[in-house]
DNA sequence: ATCATGCATGACAGCGCTGTCATGCGTCAA
DNA sequence: TTGACGCATGACAGCGCTGTCATGCATGAT
């Protein structure tokens, strides 16, 4: 294979009758080239081929166009949703994505910013803000914007957008008991954080309700799957039987949870009622119906791309900031006891 | 906010006591560096704080550590497998990813190599082999390994791995047969050139077993999901009732197809059998359990890399190498026609 | 006629690192 | 003792581009 040498901007330059310089700026900042100029280095780069190496750009101008992405995991399909946003609101933007994932842990987070830093990224999005006090340093110092997705509450590095998981995993709760299940549990897997804030919502909303006593919550360490709802729901039968509703961490358990009540003819709702969390798609199609406490997570990734691209337009939300982006409760039939369809 | 002076290669070597190129080599190539000399580096580094910066890497050297992966959509969760596989085995390697999405469109594809290119990345990650012209011909005289993942068949530009999808959905049509369906039908959504061959596939194991007249197959241009196989379900039944057996094209549909078989009291498997593809972990627990014809996508991502890492270090498969992961047919309850479980 | 102004363009240096070749020194066989 | 050799290290130039400042020229006000 034959060994062509690099095109350049001196190429494009030469033939287009300009300077290197009128090139460069012609690319980047056309309104500054004549129009006569313009064509003739399009007519040049078209003919050459010709593509900006970034890495030289980068070099010299301090600034990449790549947006890091760090989240805890890749298989958590919650960040799929978020993945989707992301992308999306990348279209027609020189900006790629570099994507890092913490496997949870906050020291492989630390690292991976001080990875991504040193390239000089256009943006950052990171999930949480549970990170290392070292890495919350990074972002802290970070030459560019900061987004924080997933959860509101803490004050943001820069700018956070998502939803307080501990209200709305409470609010979740809360609707079991007014659908009228009177010792609800929870079921979770691979705490994270967020995890954690729901699973307190929780608890406070049983506390509140005055309801207590034995211990309804069974959780792992493992990461989520429907299979694992099966199990834990079955574990959660075995030590408290009397349980005649389950708030899930996720909708992946709560589908686990409804495939094995159907095993056992335990009949949702009126047996058990079903509550989610996120109401992935799947669960107005499941049958019966699973209620589901409803997140935006394509809104998530959304919003982080375009805020990053305000502010490299100088506009954008101020630092320090943060769009709730709340929740929704849908009820479905899987905790509606007691009405007949 | 101070502004501090970013750390160089000059700043460690001067507290190191050597020469700028020695902190190079004892990065890259620490054989070549005395222990004594190595450990004062190490310590300087340590001090400092310092990261290499990889656009001067790149620029000088011209290559990167970056790997190309170009997928055509985020949110099909055949690809969140296989990213799983690659994060997975890019453990201890210093590679990291750019992924860039498609959008099952050949142009898009073309454009995005030819951005990935310009960056000389260390290897190239693509799903399928349907490129355009351009993007072949970008493939062929790329300076990296190339990997073609997902599927295996026509000769790869490179080193390819995935598995007949022809062969593996005529497998699951033809177990649909033997089980004793009579007139099985195809569910599809978003048929890509696997989806496509996978329904030529299915075509030929009913025309070889001489069922045919009627149109058995309902696709869409729509993106998968489960909620969508409750509605390609129903019009096929609308359509043709006599069906008696479907073969999904994945996963989340045939999972709709069960609820929706639920909600209308038709029995599974007596009334109808249920075949998805990919065996997504939810298969198994299902109730009844599904079955699928399982892939494994994790291991695609996961040797794609390990190839690249391989041919970085002079190794792996040889160029138009390709490796065939098959596919394993998993019987479950949702095919086991007239055995009483 | 004169000069400040704005526009299009260009010259120059340098971003931080690495490829290549060169150097100094100790070791070992003849 | 001599020269060849391997090892650790260094000097130099340059990767392809952009920030900064400078230049030349036409315009319109004075």
């Amino acid at each position: 294979m034959e060994k062509t040498r690099k095109i350049t901007l001196a190429d494009v330059a030469a033939i287009a009758d300009v300077s290197p310089i009128t090139v460069s700026r012609a690319l980047r900042d056309p309104d500054k080239v004549s129009p006569d100029a313009k064509a003739r280095i399009a007519t040049a780069i078209n003919r050459l081929g010709y593509v900006p190496d970034p890495a030289a750009r980068a070099l010299a101008s301090g600034r990449t166009d790549i947006v890091g992405v760090i989240i805890p995991s890749v298989s958590n399909n919650v960040f799929a949703d978020v993945m989707r946003g992301i992308y999306d609101s990348l279209q027609d933007s020189p900006l790629g994505v570099q994507l890092g994932t913490t496997r949870y842990s906050p020291s492989t987070e630390e690292q991976l910013l001080r990875v991504f830093l040193s390239q000089r990224p256009a943006g950052l999005i990171v999930a949480g803000h549970d990170q290392s006090p070292g890495a919350r340093a990074l972002l802290q110092n970070a030459n560019c914007p900061v987004v924080q997705i997933m959860e509101v509450g803490p004050p943001p590095v820069d700018f956070a957008i998502g939803l307080s998981h501990y209200q709305a995993a409470r609010d979740g709760a809360q609707h079991l008991l007014d659908m009228g299940y009177r010792a609800p549990a929870f079921l979770g897997a691979q705490m994270d954080p967020r995890s954690q804030r729901r699973l307190a919502g929780f608890r406070d909303c049983m506390l509140a309700a005055g309801i207590g006593g034995d211990d309804p919550v069974v959780t792992t360490p493992e990461p989520s799957s429907v299979s694992l709802g099966c199990r834990l729901f079955a574990d959660l039968m075995a030590r408290r039987p009397h349980t005649d509703a389950v708030l899930c961490n996720n909708d992946d358990l709560a589908l686990g949870v409804l495939f094995e009540a159907q095993r056992r003819n335990i009949r949702v709702p009126d047996q058990m009622g079903i509550c989610g969390f996120n109401d992935h798609e799947m669960m107005s199609a499941a049958e019966p119906p699973l209620t589901s406490v409803g997140t935006d997570r394509f809104e998530m990734g959304r919003a982080a791309i375009q805020q990053i691209r305000d502010r490299l337009a100088g506009q954008g939300h101020p630092r320090g900031h943060a769009v709730d982006l709340g929740f929704r409760l849908i009820p479905r039939a899987s905790t509606a006891r007691g009405i007949r369809g």
